[in-house]
DNA sequence: AACTCCTTGTTGACTAGGAAACTAAATCGA
DNA sequence: TCGATTTAGTTTCCTAGTCAACAAGGAGTT
């Protein structure tokens, strides 16, 4: 076959696709509770490490430390994440949930799930386990902490 | 287990790590070539409708008037679309690439099929079948023309 | 101490896209 | 044929991210 390869041809595209469909519909599910998918993602993060500096959370989150600030401010303003200013280096700070934020984490959780069985339920739990394996071993093959240049 | 899931439970999750790592790094291949993977999808799917008005190609790519009538903008300032007054309908346009525009696109689609080999290459045959097959499973059923709403 | 270099976090300029308002033109119905 | 509705495409405003410049503080060296 000389001839160009259609967008369908590649897995990458279909892999876009099904991504993105998971993610807006995940975005569709939390924004009830007035929340971005970022936003779950920086919170569940921070429910294991609490408390920590924004440059940690950064790394994990594989975002930019502009992204991070932006992100714990929004955070902030909807008072489900505190700043406070470290003691030994006077330019670091350490973020933390607050109390109304550490409520909803279970809640959050729980729609992932949900999102994660809505999708993913219409596959056999053969099928469903390969995707797993497939998905593991394309993260560690490729070293996938992704690129944050910064 | 009554404790809360973590963010790496969930197959939606690495899917979109995955996802991710994928279109970045084909982003950096076609930077070369000075364009973007949304560039390149427009122009392939133009490729295969050619001429065709904005609002079919919004409707293929699932992505809003708004955003396509910007990509062609972007596209013809770089001479690799034109854009074409409709007799017929004095609104309507028809869409083209231009004979620099259509040059471009073995040279793109190869590198696409070398993203998608660079990708999934680690994979044995029986497993990128595999998920071929299980993303194709997983379009359907959930019917993803995706859903731009607009 | 003073100088240099590194690190922490914030900011501003820029990009890409979505949502909705908008303009112009076509179509439909009386 | 004229008004109402629908459709095609553009534009404006908004969000969310990157990148690069930056200020301020720490650490190491002499």
């Amino acid at each position: 076959m000389t001839s160009v390869a259609k967008l369908t041809d590649h897995t990458g595209y279909w892999m876009r696709m099904v991504s993105n469909a998971v993610s807006q519909e995940f975005s569709r599910k939390v924004s009830c509770e007035d929340v971005t998918v970022a936003e779950w993602s920086f919170m569940r993060s921070l429910y294991d490490l609490e408390p920590t500096p924004p440059s940690i959370l950064a790394e994990r989150m594989t975002m930019t430390k502009g992204a991070i600030s932006k992100l714990a401010e929004r955070l902030m303003a909807k008072g489900l994440v505190a700043k406070a200013q470290s003691r030994e280096d006077r330019r670091a700070h350490n973020l933390s949930l607050t109390t109304k934020g550490r409520a909803k984490i279970p809640v959050l959780a729980s729609l992932a799930d949900q999102n994660d069985a809505d999708f993913f339920g219409v596959l056999t739990k053969e099928e469903h386990e390969t995707l797993d394996h497939i998905l593991r071993v394309l993260t560690e093959r490729r070293d996938l902490k992704a690129t944050p240049v910064d």
